[in-house]
DNA sequence: CGTGTTGTTCAGTT
DNA sequence: TAACTGAACAACAC
């Protein structure tokens, strides 16, 4: 599930937590807390004061003085604040115990988890390259870092070291309303279709992150690939299904052509 | 018992 | 070299 808009709606649960003072961290899977061990990580955040969540692309930062710690949500983890009277789950793998609450990283999948880092460079260390966060580029700089891709406009896309934040339904949710075929090579797409698909980028990022999490409703592609009529939102047609980007890619042979004319 | 999965990394290939 | 592809990771649903 975890892009962009699903992780700024974690960021809005964690922002909740602002100004509480963690008291304890229930480490309930070691193999969660990366390249950390449980012992040193609790030590690092334990009597900290949790401080503003912030977003860069899919990676969640909690400030907490003086280290960060840092979550990647992988395609299952998410972030829960269990009140008083709610049990932990089976697959919450990490749970900071605070004086404003409980607060659950939960992951069924385990395939990434949580960091802690301390200062800044650190935390890029921790991030790796990216590029910058989707709903800050430009026009301009959209197309300036997705451009030199030589696949797919899709792979360039989901690729984060470009743009930072958009995944697999987000890249096809954008490609539809821009009505740009995913398989279609970067370099032959003309100007007018480099701006529409900015404002198809800002539409279907800030309408996610506003909901804090992928919409799924009658006019979303990404709504449509879970119904049973797997029909296009726009025009009715019915949707194709492929693999593009090495990636599950659904699109609409319709309203994207697979040709710019 | 296969197949598929919203993310990322790495080994291997072009 | 750089870009690209596909398997692997872990766990579960179907």
């Amino acid at each position: 599930m975890p892009e962009l808009g699903d992780v700024e709606g974690f960021r809005r649960v964690a922002s909740r937590f602002h100004g509480a003072v963690i008291e304890r961290v229930d480490v309930l899977d070691a193999g969660s807390l990366r390249d950390v061990d449980p012992q040193h990580f609790t030590e690092a955040v334990c009597g900290g004061r949790i401080g503003p969540a912030t977003r860069v692309g899919k990676w969640l930062l909690l400030p907490v003085a003086p280290v960060t710690v840092l979550f990647h949500f992988g395609m299952t983890g998410s972030l829960v604040a269990l009140n008083d009277m709610e049990r932990l789950e089976f697959h919450d793998r990490v749970v900071f115990v605070t004086d404003g609450g409980r607060l659950a990283f939960r992951d069924p999948r385990k395939l990434r988890g949580v960091y802690v880092a301390d200062g800044d460079a650190q935390v890029r260390e921790v991030m790796g390259v990216i590029g910058p966060d989707a709903l800050d580029v430009s026009p301009q700089v959209l197309r300036d870092r997705l451009s030199p891709v030589r696949s797919s406009i899709k792979a360039s896309l989901i690729d984060q070291k470009r743009i930072a934040g958009i995944g697999n339904f987000g890249a096809d949710e954008i490609l539809w309303r821009a009505h740009i075929r995913p398989h279609i090579a970067p370099s032959s797409l003309p100007d007018r279709q480099w701006q529409q698909l900015h404002r198809s980028l800002r539409e279907v990022l800030s309408a996610t992150a506003r909901a804090g999490h992928t919409p799924r409703g009658p006019r979303w592609l990404t709504g449509a690939r879970f119904r049973e009529d797997f029909r296009c939102p726009i025009c009715d047609a019915s949707l194709e299904r492929g693999t593009v980007a090495a990636r599950s890619t659904v699109w609409c042979p319709i309203c994207q052509p697979s040709a710019n004319l």
